[in-house]
DNA sequence: GTATCTGCAAACGGTTTGCAAGGGG
DNA sequence: CCCCTTGCAAACCGTTTGCAGATAC
């Protein structure tokens, strides 16, 4: 097993881009976490061990990850823009009081997505499921 | 059956909010119809037939239909946000290539989500499927 | 030396907001 | 007459872009 910056390294190296300080440390931020950060949260905690990086930097870096398909997207509950490690077929529990985003791995859920491309001829390249909702500790929580 | 303007009318007066001719034809362009108009698609169709509506007023009314739970809040092939009718959970087939989005209606989905409360305490309250690719025609089409 | 990549700042586009005028009950 | 609603324009905010300098091979 590769260690994690080697791991990210040899993706970029295998595809033509180059494995810059700047996009492991974006990478790393997204990839050896579980928790889902906007592009200001990564900004804000890539810039606090590097403070070079700039934000477009951020935003290009994410593109390529994305497109090497080492980062998902999804939404938060604001319906801004957020980013995961997590890149197989899931569900995201968004709880609209606290803002917290959980995943959660249903297998009824890939067997639906399965028979899509069955019924309709569908070619799945990617999902976003997001379960809109008020999640169990906010729900015991006195109304806000 | 009451007919659609009735029908919008009443649940804007059974919640307190006047149905006022600029929400009517709002609601009618989202409700009578089964595409995933923009904003601005909406804006633009409403100002044929009716110039004097403003853009933040048809932004005002989907926030306010969307409370009512009588439009749904999707996204596009370009991570714009869109309106549709259905209000039922059903998935979004995003075509990336032409833009197009299809309504499925797949019972597994369903169950998948009916089994969320069930397994996390999650209470849902709406949810947002949107499963990316390329749909039939334009796999079969020549590569643009 | 050349192509890639970065950082900065400005531009951009969709959405929201502030506010004065309008209109219905 | 009051309150809700509207329309306009400006503000807003996340994201993208243009460009000149830096960097790696």
């Amino acid at each position: 097993m590769l260690d994690p910056d080697e791991r990210i390294a040899k993706v970029l190296g295998d595809n033509g881009y180059k494995a810059t300080p700047q996009r492991l440390c974006v990478a790393r931020r997204v990839l050896e976490a579980n928790d889902h950060p906007s592009a200001q949260n990564i900004y804000e905690d890539v810039r606090r061990a590097n403070p070079t990086v700039s934000l477009s930097t951020v935003y290009n870096t994410l593109t390529l990850l994305r497109r090497l398909n080492l980062v998902h997207e999804t939404l938060g509950p604001d319906s801004g823009r957020r980013f995961e490690s997590n890149t197989r077929p899931h569900i995201n529990l968004v709880c609209t009081r606290c803002g917290e985003i959980q995943d959660v791995d249903e297998p009824l859920m890939e067997d639906a997505l399965a028979r899509l491309q069955a019924i309709t001829g569908f070619t799945r390249t990617d999902q976003c499921i997001d379960v809109h909702g008020v999640c169990s500790r906010c729900a015991r929580a006195p109304n806000r």
